[in-house]
DNA sequence: TTGTAAGCGTTATCAT
DNA sequence: ATGATAACGCTTACAA
């Protein structure tokens, strides 16, 4: 009878009909805890978000992406495991092993992936499939859904290049992070593509205080950047504080663009020029990734699309024009 | 032997520690479906959240509740099975009803409540015990974990009081939850407790849109507030906007204050006088309540708390004091 | 104090 | 195509 309630062929359409309403009638549901026994299955997935506290009310993405990743689990009858770690390297793991050995989960997010992540081999000796989210990531033989970085940071860079910028800053994520690293190279790469010289960069740890932090160096440089890009919209917009502070006129002083797009990026003034990205269908495409991962299906290709440029008020065109070459 | 690796009486010191002893040699881990199945347990609490997308990422505390709630959860071995479910009563109901029918979760989070709660009789009469996070609310036979907004607005609207303002108005959250009912509250009594009229108040939506609307609005009242008390600081911060490209100069034009402190409070400019709680200091209580409830012990009676006014730039005295009385 | 067996609610295997 | 039965890995009541 379960090939009836499970949709199996072998059983009579007449049977399966009368079944099923039997059971409804009841108010019958599985147990999960029996199923999951039976079938060896936990019917959920695990997600260890490892932050230091600060960022984790900081961050719009993980909100949103869970609740596409949500979208794609319930339709399945799946759940989603939280568990929340400190930014701590050895609770983080000790997380996957308990979720692994007590047969919690089916398989697990990798998010935050940093260069040379321990989780990559630990997953694999786990047994646990496993899907990374963020840029592909090298050495890391795991499933990878990726949003395209590049496309925004060009599109950003290719803007400020178009209002006539030529110093054009960078203020990195948490250096060691994969998306870091990634947003930092676009960056790179879009203006070396144009034949501009990258200007100045530092890392910044994605924080409020590190955003300004960044700013307050990048401004006391004898000759300041005229744009800077951040690596994310909460150090984007603790910049335009410190700018603002030291008396620059936003944006014909110092043109800034952010990444992520929350929800206060249109509301801080100037509002915020950012890069949006679409959390909830990555979560919704990475759930997807990671259920086929677990029933050894190929991994679907879906793509993402890439992230969007939000042209707002904090990007504008320098106030001196630079000069391409000076007199003697 | 189960006794022994249960820590329950009637076993030899010597066995038991004997026992232990092989099963961390075998890197044995009792299997939580099978453990669930035999004691009808699911080991894991679960928390539903239905939110409007919009408001997903921009709340800071959900992040911090549930990393509150993971320290006592992880401790004791559970997990957290987290829900997102759109603005949708139904499907958040029909949430619950799976998370109880399906044996995933031994207790449920009841967060963002309403005022006449349908849930309050829905997990009732689901069996499923639960605790609610808030402000208490009437009716709801529900222990509560709950953090005094009241002690926060009332320093706040002291604070301004204090300034000199005598026109306070509020821009509350969404019409119809209880902690958007309770801040409200809270700002009436404080003002009533000091003898001074409460200004206007509107209702806003937790929404940087609805917090710019709202204060548009009080703005072009024929005698404005000096002084706004919003019930986010996501609106306080948009309505800072709004009164800047209104010409108003801040906090000399107009006090802001918000609730919530999210991590960019102190980096807008000015910096954002606002209310801050201890999110995950109400998780972890939160979760030890609910267990107790679960193991059908008396709630404990943990306090929080209080919220702590953090005073930033965007409050300060009313640019005219006000005149007591007019001459005739 | 220790070992044994039944039971939790499904799924899967095997006869009918 | 259908119905009975073992098995999943643990807890627990009961017997030794």
């Amino acid at each position: 009878m379960s090939f009836a309630l499970n949709n199996r062929p072998g059983v009579t359409p007449a049977t399966r009909r009368r079944i099923l309403a039997a059971a409804s009638e009841l108010g019958w549901r599985p147990s999960t805890r029996a199923r999951a026994l039976s079938r060896s299955r936990a019917y959920a997935l695990g997600l260890v978000l490892s932050r230091p506290p600060e960022l984790l009310g900081a961050d719009p993405f993980f909100p949103q992406f869970l609740a596409g990743v949500e979208i794609t689990l319930s339709e399945r009858g799946m759940a989603l495991v939280l568990q929340v770690v400190g930014d701590d390297r050895r609770a983080e793991a000790e997380s996957y092993r308990r979720l692994a050995a007590e047969g919690r989960v089916d398989g697990v997010f990798l998010s935050d992936l940093r260069l040379d992540d321990a989780r990559c081999t630990l997953v694999a000796e786990l047994g646990l499939p496993a899907v990374a989210i963020g840029p592909p990531v090298e050495r890391c033989p795991l499933p990878v859904v990726a949003l395209d970085d590049r496309a925004g940071i060009g599109q950003a860079v290719d803007h400020l290049l178009a209002l006539g910028h030529t110093r054009v800053a960078h203020v990195a994520g948490t250096a060691g992070y994969v998306h870091s690293a990634s947003r930092r190279a676009a960056w790179r790469q879009a203006l070396e593509a144009a034949g501009v010289p990258p200007g100045p960069e530092l890392d910044g740890d994605f924080t409020g205080p590190g955003g300004a932090e960044a700013t307050r160096t990048l401004l006391a440089l004898p000759d300041p950047p005229t744009a800077i890009v951040y690596a994310n919209d909460l150090m984007a917009i603790a910049g335009m504080g410190v700018a603002r502070d030291a008396g620059l006129d936003l944006p014909a002083d110092l043109s800034v663009v952010g990444f992520d797009d929350i929800p206060l990026a249109a509301h801080v003034t100037p509002a915020l020029t950012t890069i949006r990205q679409d959390a909830l269908a990555w979560g919704r495409v990475t759930a997807r990734v990671l259920l086929a991962a677990i029933d050894g299906e190929p991994a679907p290709d879906v793509g993402l699309a890439p992230p969007e440029l939000i042209l707002r008020d904090s990007t504008g065109p320098p106030r001196r024009p630079e000069r391409h070459g000076r007199g003697p």
